[in-house]
DNA sequence: AATCAGACCAACCGCTATGCC
DNA sequence: TGGCATAGCGGTTGGTCTGAT
């Protein structure tokens, strides 16, 4: 983008200057962190020369002048990279982008907001619910308020056609006193929220919140593992092979696992 | 050639997380 | 433990580009 005015400073200090970055100023910043390095972005700017704040150097920085990033069009497989692990993280771009060599999370952000999150919205409406559609799993020995009557069980995300079938989940009966947790879609923000058909319990929301927890580190650790056991050297390739499928079953036994202690 | 609308994307802002004292 | 400084993240803005009319 060339010569964007200068937004109006609400901080209002006129020192600070705003706006693009122009290549004297990208020189700058560069030669700086390749002589000093990156060492408080704070402090940064005055002794590089440069009339910015830390936070605007920090970001042009990150999104544009550091090494190994990636500039220019967004591939295929990226993409579809892309559209999995948003349904599978939300708008986690940093995370996303960690997955995604050299590109960052502005750029995934801007090319989710301005060309898939309209065609995938409306493909998710089509497929809903696509995130994690968190059951009850009842039990089957009792039927008690014990807390293992009110696991929850995981559906593995529809990312394609076949992978983590509803029936393969032991879902709840209608009489079960436990809620099921299940995902609506928004028009408006084209985002899935949670909703709940019957009234939830702080018990089972406090459980429900531990278990989000839990599988965020699932997919760590499963997106970890499959890299290091797979021999490839692009992380990207290997969300491709796996599909990054999500195994609800390793997750309920880690789960099991944890409240049997 | 001029105009307009929508797409694109760099950069800003506000908020939260983290680290340090 | 609380307060402050800094880093990082996600939402939003608005100027430029581009294709259609």
């Amino acid at each position: 983008m060339v010569g964007r005015p200068l937004r109006p400073n609400k901080s209002s200090d006129p020192t600070v200057k705003k706006g693009t970055w122009s290549a004297e100023e990208d020189q700058k910043l560069t030669a700086y962190i390749r002589r000093y390095g990156i060492w408080n972005w704070a402090h940064m700017p005055n002794p590089a020369g440069l009339a910015r704040t830390g936070k605007s150097c920090r970001l042009r920085w990150m999104n544009y002048l550091r090494p190994n990033i990636r500039h220019g069009n967004i591939t295929k497989e990226e993409e579809d990279l892309i559209i999995k692990l948003q349904q599978l993280l939300g708008n986690k771009w940093a995370a996303i982008a960690a997955r995604l060599p050299g590109r960052t999370d502005n750029e995934i952000k801007n090319y989710w907001n301005t060309r898939l999150k309209k065609r995938v919205g409306y493909k998710n409406k089509l497929q809903i619910p696509i995130a994690c559609d968190i059951k009850v799993k009842p039990n089957h020995n009792n039927g008690s308020s014990h807390p293992y009557a009110c696991l929850p069980t995981i559906d593995t995300p529809k990312l394609e056609a076949g992978i983590g079938s509803q029936n393969e989940i032991p879902t709840m009966s209608e009489n079960s006193f436990c809620t099921s947790y299940g995902v609506q879609y928004d028009d408006k923000t084209s985002e899935n929220s949670w909703y709940s058909p019957c009234s939830v319990t702080e018990e089972e929301e406090r459980l429900r919140e531990q278990f989000l927890a839990l599988r965020d580190i699932e997919i760590e650790e499963n997106f970890c593992g499959m890299y290091m056991h797979s021999g490839a050297t692009d992380p990207a390739l290997v969300c491709m092979q796996q599909e990054l499928v999500y195994h609800s079953g390793s997750c309920q036994d880690f789960i099991m696992d944890l409240w049997g202690k």
